[in-house]
DNA sequence: GCCGTTTTCGGCCCGACTGTTTTCAGTCG
């Protein structure tokens, strides 16, 4: 059983408590060891075998470890049980409806038995609701809103989704004229998170338009945005709305002063926030979205940037993509932070297809705009045979391919082109080229494309005898989830990555913004164990390969600096430190197509 | 259910917004 299994459970758990009426510390307990156990990087099913170590955990106390035994032993968890004996599983998806939470979901659940959003749904249609106390026609409305957001998607987008829609807004408002200072975005989409729930974006109004009726006037220019579907709130310093696509967005406006606290606050996560403030409290302080300030708010004490108030706090700035409190606090206090990985120390992609398989350029039009992102070198990785449906390359066409790759090098085109393919590992974890043809390519990224439903066992005997191969250098997409559409393959990631380690091979983070794949915790997991990683695109076309900005991205997330990333060297030196190839001469491989 | 150099009991982050109310409970982030 995994920590996200785990995870779910007390989640649950937390939630039904609160429908149930408990008192407030008793679920938040719940909530809070299932948001640490999600980004726990150690298994906690190894871990319930040494308890004392699970109690270190911060809000791991002796109760919750008896639970985690019950949950690792049975798979499940009886109060979880006896609960869903008294509530149905399906109320918890009513208990996502925006604008109903547990005390709504409990009254209704009491007064109509209504457990599913069909229920919640029909009686909202069929006027019964507003009978009901603390309900009326408006919520009648925005639940039925609700239902067809919740119909409609989980709720969630992924990352380059927000981000377009985040620098369209940005330019509309930035239409307004000189009452706008600057626009931000905040929350999951600055956090650099793989999905994005909904979009937070702060816009600072200029000296001598904060007044409220500037920003009144704001407020009106950003309702008119051309790709709102309906407005959701219209305060003084706030305005809400979905966009066509579901994606809600939220619009600060504040004065400059507070801009820091506000972009702390709003940047979140959640949990980092919470850690600050108890540690604002802790040193006789408070901190909210406007400032930092004595316990009583009397005294200002930080708030224009988010570095003035870490720095009161003790603590060296926090990159945002760390902000999830799995440990940045206590190495920022420790002046032990990693200087993360930035998207300029990129100097090559290393995955991307050509029309010779399935992608839409040529290798001359990939290289191109490769050096136009200031690359010294991509590999060129076209589909191997078995992938029929991406007109994988036979071993004959490989061979030509390869020779044409290396040929490339001849042309000038300002970039080293190195010929690789992206491998199939078959059912069995063999490769789907001979080690003839394997022998003849730079750079060998093997991925899994076929059977990706097999069990656990089988699945991580197939991983392992792929990187056992000694031509294996790269290992693609490693999990093949789909972000929103299609799990990860499930397999023993510590014993891969261990494998990972000793054989040399190195892990893909890829940068396509339905896969980053490998994901943050996992390549945090890597760096602990000194698993090599490469970050690459995946690209299919040429505007493709701007996408190498989320893998970074995501490698921050997972704490990875410039040393950790093999495609930052030189690329000499990141093909000498490459896993080398069975009777391979480094040197001579290396000084080829210069 | 967890936690503690003001606490072993009594708190659990905290403020804005909405919709229902005429002063506030519930929801949200």
């Amino acid at each position: 059983m995994d920590n996200k299994q785990i995870a779910r459970i007390l989640r649950e758990t937390a939630q039904l408590l609160e429908i149930d009426g408990a008192i407030i510390g008793r679920y938040r307990s719940y909530e809070k060891a299932a948001e640490l156990i999600d980004s726990l990087p150690e298994s906690v099913e190894q871990m319930v075998k040494e308890p004392e170590k699970l109690k270190e955990l911060p809000g791991i106390g002796d109760r919750m470890v008896e639970h985690l035994n019950e949950i690792v032993g049975t798979g499940d968890y009886a109060l979880r049980k006896k609960l869903l004996r008294k509530y149905p599983a399906t109320i918890l998806d009513v208990l996502q409806l925006q604008s109903l939470g547990p005390k709504k979901v409990a009254l209704l659940f009491k007064k109509f038995k209504a457990a599913t959003v069909a229920d919640v749904e029909r009686l909202a249609k069929d006027g019964k609701l507003r009978e009901l106390e603390g309900f009326g026609e408006k919520s009648e409305q925005n639940i039925l809103k609700a239902v067809e957001v919740f119909k409609k998607s989980t709720g969630r987008f992924h990352l380059n989704t927000a981000e377009d829609a985040a620098t369209s807004i940005t330019a509309h408002i930035k239409k307004a004229g000189k009452a706008v200072e600057s626009v931000t975005p905040a929350g999951s989409l600055r956090r650099g998170k793989e999905t994005v729930g909904d979009l937070d974006l702060l816009v600072t109004m200029a000296d001598g338009h904060t007044a409220q009726k500037h920003v009144d006037a704001l407020a009106e220019h950003i309702l008119k945005y051309p790709g709102i579907d309906q407005t959701l709130a219209h305060g003084e310093n706030k305005v809400s709305f979905t966009l066509e696509n579901g994606l809600q967005v939220d619009v600060r406006m504040l004065e400059k002063a507070n801009f820091g606290a506000a972009l702390l606050y709003f940047t979140g996560s959640k949990e980092h926030n919470v850690a600050l403030r108890g540690r604002a409290n802790d040193m006789g302080w408070t901190l909210n979205e406007y400032q930092l300030a004595t316990l009583k708010g009397e005294k200002h004490v930080a708030g224009k940037t988010e570095e003035e108030i870490y720095a009161k706090l003790k603590l060296d700035f926090i990159p945002p993509e760390l902000r999830e409190n799995t440990g940045e606090i206590a190495a920022a206090e420790k002046h032990m932070l990693p200087k993360l990985i930035e998207l300029a120390d990129m100097k090559g992609d290393l995955q991307m297809h050509t029309t010779a398989s399935d992608g839409k350029n040529s290798i001359e039009e990939m290289a191109a705009a490769a050096k136009a992102l200031g690359h010294e070198y991509i590999a060129i990785t076209d589909h191997s045979k078995a992938v029929t449906v991406a007109n994988g390359l036979s071993e004959e066409r490989m061979e030509a391919h390869a020779k044409k790759l290396r040929a490339a090098n001849d042309k000038k085109l300002g970039i080293r082109v190195l010929a690789g393919s992206e491998v199939d590992i078959m059912k069995d974890g063999s490769l789907d080229y001979s080690d003839e043809i394997l022998a003849q390519l730079d750079v060998v990224v093997c991925s899994i494309h076929s059977y990706f439903n097999l069990d656990r066992a089988e699945m991580t005997e197939r991983m392992l005898a792929a990187i056992e191969n000694p031509y294996t250098q790269i290992i693609a997409h490693p999990t093949g989830r789909l972000l929103l559409r299609r799990d990860a393959i499930d397999y023993d990631m510590e014993k891969i990555l261990d494998a990972c380690a000793k054989h040399g091979v190195a892990m893909e983070c890829n940068s396509y913004p339905d896969r980053l794949d490998l994901k943050d915790v996992y390549l945090r997991m890597c760096k602990e164990r000194g698993v090599k990683v490469v970050i690459s695109t995946d690209s299919h076309n040429t505007g493709n390969l701007a996408f190498i900005r989320y893998g970074v991205t995501t490698a921050r997330r997972g704490w990875l600096t410039k040393a950790d990333v093999l495609n930052t060297l030189p690329v000499n030196d990141f093909l000498e430190a490459l896993r080398a190839k069975p009777g391979a001469n480094r040197k001579k491989q290396a000084a080829k197509g210069r």
